[in-house]
RNA sequence: GUCCCCAUCGUCUAGUGGCCUAGGACGUCGGCCUUUCACGCCGGUAACGCGGGUUCGAACCCCGCUGGGGACGCCA
């Protein structure tokens, strides 16, 4: 067991992000890499966003990516009591002070440096006041340096070094006294003992300000490795437009979970020339240090093709016990045995996702309720309705109905005609499933039974002959 | 605007000064296989953003430019 100690915190307001997931996913598989500790913390102290369904999303979307933490998820509005002696303690030491500056003020200042297009830093008028506790409303500044550099070593970016002059004394602790983020983010990670902060870019420049912290309070200064965002196609921020933003909508979308993992985690790292990974193989070769430092493009269309590669690698056992829920959601009445087995194993090559699966296997359960124009246009002859029946008459006579027996008849058929397969296989087709796409025509007919498709080979008989009167006529 | 980060095929990447006439994968295009759809197989297309250095030698090192992204709250 090592010590180290990573953690994902997850603001709960609204969805889990495929950029969250990532994150989480790459602190959970450095962790299990290290053999150390995966804590969740929940940032729930906005009051707005926060409520009980948002952290249910989020703790759901984290299950169904497979990412399992360590010990309770920590609720970061229950720790307010810890926060509050930090605050003070940081006065009494004079890293910190109480600023009565009002809002009102700061806001004609904040707008003035915008109006001359300066940053607008605080002015520290309040540093050397010296407010004490009763100095009416005040929010707390930290101290931060002067001049000089404030480096960041970052596990990825190497060192990012800041000018302490771009820095102003930021807020720790608001008027009514709440901590602010970057100062609580310290003392959570150092409470709970986080020995490697792994999160987005985008909290780059917050770290210098929580550098500060750590030095004020006399912390540990943990590692840091700040992994590039994902974006859409078109670059900007990855939102619903491109196919999907978060986690649930994977699901919906008919991807395994490991699919995802395997996909993300190879999003913005890379172990040489290998795609495919068992989640074994990603906790082995997995190290945040070799995270490419550039931002990603999310492509859906590679995730799909990894998709079908963990679907190909399964035993149609396992496929059917994954795909039994999407079929279930379709209103189909099938149970786990040995018939979903044999479906599973027909229709695992065919397809690049659990959705498309059980779309297409509609016709197991319901009557096709049409037969697709193009199809029957290219594929019912003169002949079509004869050689179906005929067919149905071969089919009907079987016992047992199997396979092989099927092939048997239908190749006889073929025969006798002086036709090819392909010929008599298309129109049993369209007349079973509706359309010209199937698994193998045999084994189609054996897992839909006798009477079912004797039924609609001679119904779809009916229909060729209609068809080809119509026009002659 | 200021600060920070980034920069190899359309996309994800390999590459850490000579092994690169830049490799792999997805996509795409063409072909084979074939009872449909797929799977599979074979082949093609396509990139080191630009300009300066450093060096015998640069995709790899340095500087500048350009381009993209992010951050600039009493939000998290």
């Amino acid at each position: 067991m090592s010590d180290v100690s990573v953690r994902f915190a997850p603001s709960p307001t609204g969805s889990l992000h495929i950029g969250g997931a990532r994150t989480a996913l790459y602190n959970w598989l450095y962790a299990r890499h290290c053999g150390g500790k995966f804590l969740l913390r929940i940032e729930d102290t906005d009051k707005e966003r926060s409520t009980p369904e948002n952290i249910r999303i989020i703790l759901d979307g984290m299950r169904w990516m497979g990412l399992d933490w360590d010990g309770e998820p920590v609720m970061q509005s229950e720790r307010i009591g810890i926060h509050r002696p930090l605050i003070e303690r940081l006065i009494d030491e004079g890293g910190a002070y109480r600023c009565t500056c009002t809002k009102d003020e700061l806001d004609a200042k904040r707008e003035a440096a915008q109006a001359e297009k300066r940053k607008y830093l605080y002015d520290r008028k309040c540093r050397d006041a010296g407010h004490g506790p009763d100095c009416g409303e005040h929010v707390v500044r930290l101290k931060m340096p002067v001049e000089g550099e404030i480096v960041v070593k970052d596990l990825i970016l190497g060192d990012v070094t800041f000018n302490a002059a771009e820095l102003d004394d930021w807020i720790i602790a608001r008027s009514d006294h709440s901590p602010t983020y970057n100062f609580v983010v310290v003392a959570d990670d150092h409470d709970m003992g986080v020995t490697h902060v792994i999160r987005g870019n985008d909290h780059l420049n917050n770290t210098p300000k929580q550098l500060v912290v750590y030095q004020a309070l006399g912390f540990d200064i943990p590692a840091f490795a700040h992994i590039p965002m994902v974006h859409g196609p078109d670059g900007k921020k990855l939102s619903k437009r491109h196919g999907a933003s978060a986690v649930t909508e994977l699901r919906e979308m008919g991807l395994l979970p490991e699919a995802v993992r395997n996909y993300l985690a190879r999003l913005g790292w890379s172990h040489g020339d290998q795609e495919l990974f068992t989640d074994a193989e990603l906790i082995e070769h997995f190290d945040v240090a070799n995270v490419n430092a550039s931002a990603t493009v999310m492509d859906f269309a590679k995730l799909e093709w990894i998709n079908q590669q963990k679907i190909l690698a399964m035993t149609p056992d396992a496929l059917a016990e994954r795909l039994l829920p999407y079929l279930i959601e379709r209103g189909y009445s099938v149970e786990a045995g040995p018939w979903l087995t044999t479906l599973a194993a027909n229709i695992q090559e065919r397809f690049k996702n659990l959705v498309e699966m059980a779309d297409h296997v509609r016709y197991f359960f319901e009557e096709p309720s049409a037969y697709d124009e193009a199809a029957v246009k290219k594929w019912f002859k003169a002949d079509t309705g004869a050689i179906l029946n005929e067919i149905a008459d071969g089919l009907e006579a079987l016992d047992p109905f199997d396979e092989a027996g099927i092939e048997g008849v239908i190749n006889g058929v073929v025969e006798k005609h002086e036709t090819k397969l392909g010929k008599v296989a298309q129109p049993i087709r369209i007349a079973v499933t509706g359309s010209s796409i199937s698994p193998g025509i045999f084994e189609t007919l054996a897992l839909l039974d006798k009477e079912r498709s004797v039924a609609r080979i001679r119904k779809a008989a009916a229909h060729a002959t209609q068809h080809q009167a119509e026009k002659q006529g």
